[in-house]
DNA sequence: TAATTTTTTTAGATTTACCTAAAAATAAAA
DNA sequence: TTTTATTTTTAGGTAAATCTAAAAAAATTA
């Protein structure tokens, strides 16, 4: 069994797989607010146990027993969201931190038995696939928005940062998950794009185009 | 804000000052399982804190403050045990230990929505009142069925004991909350008590008999 | 009341997850 | 290819929660 602490590195550690190959010290420090030479004491931790194999100096990559044990937080995390959105009434952007406590309450039954109250849902509340309790999940196909040309169009499907500011600046936009878009657009001065969403023309930043995901269905 | 393991101290003083005014070391740590030596030096913590009121030798008492720190505690434990039962379909013995983890959650908010979520319940699935959010709930006055007489009867609304093993033990009696009985008699050999419940005559062990909270109905 | 037992506290260590400051390795720029 | 900058590690230390062994206080028994 993994400590609290643990179980935070190797999320976190995950996460940032999917961004490079190995993942470096100053990364995960500055993910968990914490400083390269404690990260560098767990990692040694960590490389012990055998959830991380580790080189001086070049970074870590997750084991295949690292990797499950990753996985398997981000499956309680957002089970969890989805509980917390569906059944208790809390918005998209007031999820992840209690999300945060409670993917490391340890019991197995727990998660299975919700995952069935759930409905064994696909999706968190942030377009984020759920893994099952094999650990296996639809790696989806997203695109920026940001990176859609002028008359591309499609579904917002995700999104790659869950701020709750952002989610709130979204949420008042009109632009939540299942929302059909299409770029009419593209503003020379700052990069805006202008967008078509429930037949009104809005104007988002580059910033917020940069992180929502949308599935396209077609237009080029 | 208390620390996991704050609140677990805070947690026991509490249940342990209903049995006596002013706890002692020893009892609390047998408790926590824990040494004596490690539960002082939590006292003198919990003291500076403002927690309890502590007398070198003597023991402690919660403060006002202690006090609705570990009623708090207290409500949460409850409310996650409900939910377990009436939404994860958890059986009663099942729920204490998961009950431990979750009842240190954070989130004040969270707390507030499961509580409608399950319909503001007033008692968890052994019986035990669940404060409301001012702490307040109604102190049920209870009857150790060991303390009925032949002819008494009333209704199973607690016990005194959570072991997964007792409670597995009643359910397989057919004993649990909500059930009318009945006292027949009392073997003078070894003080087991014969009941009547729905209609069935069983015998019972002092030791069950001891664990069993009646809200009784007359009959003296 | 004195002797003995029980309870509680103190003293000094240990473990986990941090930290700062300085050294070592690697990467980037000149 | 030096020099400089960045990244990472090591060394040594702190705070929280625990422990064991021994001392001190309180309670019990003789
Ligand atoms: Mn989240
Ligand atoms: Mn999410
Ligand atoms: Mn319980
Ligand atoms: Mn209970």
């Amino acid at each position: 069994m993994q400590s609290f602490t643990e179980e935070n590195y190797l999320k976190i550690i995950y996460h940032l797989s999917e961004l490079t190959n190995t993942v470096q010290t100053n990364a995960i420090a500055e993910q968990i607010q914490t400083k390269p030479a404690s990260v560098t004491d767990m990692i040694k931790k960590l490389a012990d146990k055998g959830f991380v194999d580790y080189i001086k100096y070049q970074g870590v990559t997750l084991t295949e027993r690292g990797r499950n044990a990753a996985i398997n937080i981000v499956r309680k995390h957002r089970l969890w969201e989805v509980f917390l959105v569906d059944k208790l009434n809390f918005r998209w952007d007031e999820v992840h931190e209690v999300a945060e406590e409670l993917e490391h309450i340890k019991s197995e039954a727990l998660i299975e038995r919700l995952d069935e109250f759930l409905g064994f849902p696909k999706s968190d509340p942030h377009g984020d696939p759920i893994p099952d309790k094999n650990g296996r999940f639809a790696k989806t196909q997203f695109i920026k928005l940001i990176d859609l040309k002028i008359g591309d169009g499609g579904t917002i499907t995700g999104v790659s940062q869950h701020s709750s500011a952002f989610l709130k600046h979204l949420e008042k936009l009109g632009l939540t998950l299942g929302k059909q878009i299409q770029i009419t657009d593209v503003t020379d001065f700052d990069g805006s794009v202008e967008i078509l969403v429930e037949n009104k023309q809005i104007n988002i930043s580059r910033e917020v185009a940069k992180h929502i995901l949308i599935s396209t269905n077609g237009k080029n």
